[in-house]
DNA sequence: TATGAATGAGAGTTCATTCAT
DNA sequence: GATGAATGAACTCTCATTCAT
């Protein structure tokens, strides 16, 4: 709004992001391939600059560098292309330059920090994105269900770790794994979300430091004996 | 999108919610007044149920039960009135009916965990509102900062609070309360937009014991002795 | 096609005949009156002028002295102002300047005769009208469905007057009333739309000497004694 | 139409069906004769299933299993692949299975409900192609122009019939075979159309009897002696 | 010669905003 | 001051036709 130039004007189609629906296939000439990865690209670029909502069709196209009409040789809406963009950046978030998490061992603490830093990073990173999916999950329930939806595998695998830290008895018994994984990941989403789309100026040392201890401490994990 | 209907198109121009601007001074005959407040009203339902973008001007005179034309006698734009509306729910929620929360005494578990209740059943009565706050929010940038501004304060607030306690020797010394009341709050900000906004399905004891719990780890307050 | 200009490029969009749906209020004010008078007649100009799919909603607007969007207060697509201009035209057709049918008296010969030449005359009073008529109904099934429905009370009508005649002995007994009706009727209508959409050079007088003989001949009606 | 998707948008550039023009030569290698004819069988279906005016090229290529470009290897335009599917179907309708026609033998009344059975019959064979027929004409004048020629000869050959019977006594001599000949022709048209187009629930045998006892009326045609 | 991607000229449609009555 | 009709700038989407490979 107060980001679009004067008087800009915004449509929006409901063509709706409920599910994959008919996945239309994939051009088969290496220039339809070429052309349709160019559109995802400028898609993204477009969308992480003016929002989802003042993104032109047209603007997509022409930082693509083809005409307004080709765009439906690739994509129904502006939903879908959407959908293409995210699938392709959650691609290049999984090749992460050989994790460090793993070279953590088994200390917990040591564990949840390598956890906090690691997302933080990846959401420095990736922070127009991040922002572009806050934005897209406000404005459309079907979105919004399909990430929570998502969000749910992360959370049990986070549950089942602290339940096993319970178990080894380094973990306060009385916590609600379920609940307590939920709200502690959603503390960490937040701050990152503070830092890099709200701008609040902390190192990520700082947040690290310090949403490790917060973490640490309320599920009561004690330093590991090692 | 997915819940507008077919095809519906929106347009925007960018008033902006930049700030109050030139303030409108209020109409001055009691109709002009029982106007402007039904407009207000009108425009409450109509954000609530179809959200900031698909909610048409037209939509909320025909609500208000006025003329198209008149809403430019009392607002300049979609902004501006929803502006008003904020103002008017604010004031709304500054009436509680005797909160309890003083009578909580000075147990600061008591205090954590009443402060706790009491911002989630608000945020359960005003659910439809705070899910539009989130998409004003994720959509305008100047309304984003405006927001972020105005909770600098409850954090602050807060903060002091953990000061103190650590002070008491009641919370853990070494812990930044700026970051730690930021980011605790965010914390149960966020389990509240979980639960009343994605629907996820807690009951409001479970959210409040768990929450507090973890609250009050994270911080390692100590039972009050008294 | 051929009476198109060059290049000329058509749309259809479905909005579809199929009922009177959720009939859309007339406006209040004289002015809102004027205008969708305007609007339906500028309509029926083009329509009579163009066809139904070479009629372009701009070329209504501009003919009625309005803008594009205007349109939309009125009707919502090209289906619907076509059935306001389909409603005017027969609104228009059922004032008679008091029909002579009624002066004939009782010599069915003459009543068949008088009959076919109202319907010839009202023809060709209406032809513009009926060619499009034609082509609408060649173009979407739910508005020739429609048409039929209505053609049925017509036909059933003369079918009871057959059956009168036949009761009387006037009429061959072994013809089917109903069939008889509407083959009849229907070589009426395509002798009138032969002479008035397709051309054919024959005069008014020709037609109906020539289809009132077939017609009292088929039936094997007597000329009455009187 | 209401047969089209939803939103569903036509264009058309007007080739015309003004006349054969310069008649395109044949491919010469068996393989484009194949294709050729491939493309022709593709259109008729899809003319016939979508109509003319929604049967989009590319649906007609697909259907074909060739490339959108390589129509334009056959064909200048729809109207000109139409031309051609007009033509097979012609001339699939002139290889009657020896019609048994010829063995009425000299009966007028049994000529005359021959004729009117095997028009009925052929009519109902090809209703598709008749439904799409009627479509071109109520479009294209041009198209109308030509059809109404065509129908010339046969009406003529009528007359002709008409006017020996009327030689022979056979026929009311009173009765101007020409317009006869139109009108009644006309009518069995139309009725055949209202049946297979329409579709009225009528059986052929009670069409051809019905029609027959009127077209023989019609013309007073006495039964045979013999 | 066949392919299929690219084009581009429109048409329809929406709705915030203006303005004559 | 209120009304509600009129405006017009945008924007999406279609598909016959072209053309480089």
């Amino acid at each position: 709004m107060s980001s679009s130039p004067e008087n800009a004007t915004r449509h929006r189609r409901s063509a709706g992001f409920a599910g994959p629906a008919t996945e239309r296939e994939l051009p088969t000439t290496p220039r339809g391939l070429r052309t349709r990865a160019n559109l995802i690209d400028a898609a993204r670029v477009v969308f992480e600059r003016d929002g989802f909502l003042d993104a032109r069709l047209v603007d997509i196209t022409t930082e693509a560098g083809i005409s307004a009409g080709s765009f439906y040789t690739y994509f129904d809406s502006k939903e879908e292309i959407f959908s293409a963009v995210q699938a392709e950046v959650e691609e290049e978030m999984l090749h992460p330059d050989v994790r460090a998490v793993d070279a953590v061992g088994d200390d917990p603490i040591a564990q949840v920090r390598a956890a906090n830093r690691a997302y933080l990073e990846s959401y420095e990173r990736y922070a127009p994105f991040m922002r572009l999916l806050e934005q897209v999950a406000s404005i459309d329930e079907d979105f919004r269900e399909q990430r929570r939806k998502r969000g749910e595998a992360f959370v049990q695998r986070n549950a089942r770790s602290i339940k096993q830290l319970q178990d080894r008895g380094v973990a306060g018994a009385d916590i609600d794994p379920q609940l307590a994984s939920y709200f502690l990941s959603g503390m960490v989403a937040r701050a990152a979300y503070s830092r890099f789309v709200l701008g609040e100026d902390w190192t990520i040392d700082q947040m690290v430091d310090s949403l490790t201890q917060l973490w640490v401490n309320a599920l009561q994990i004690s330093p590991s004996a090692d």
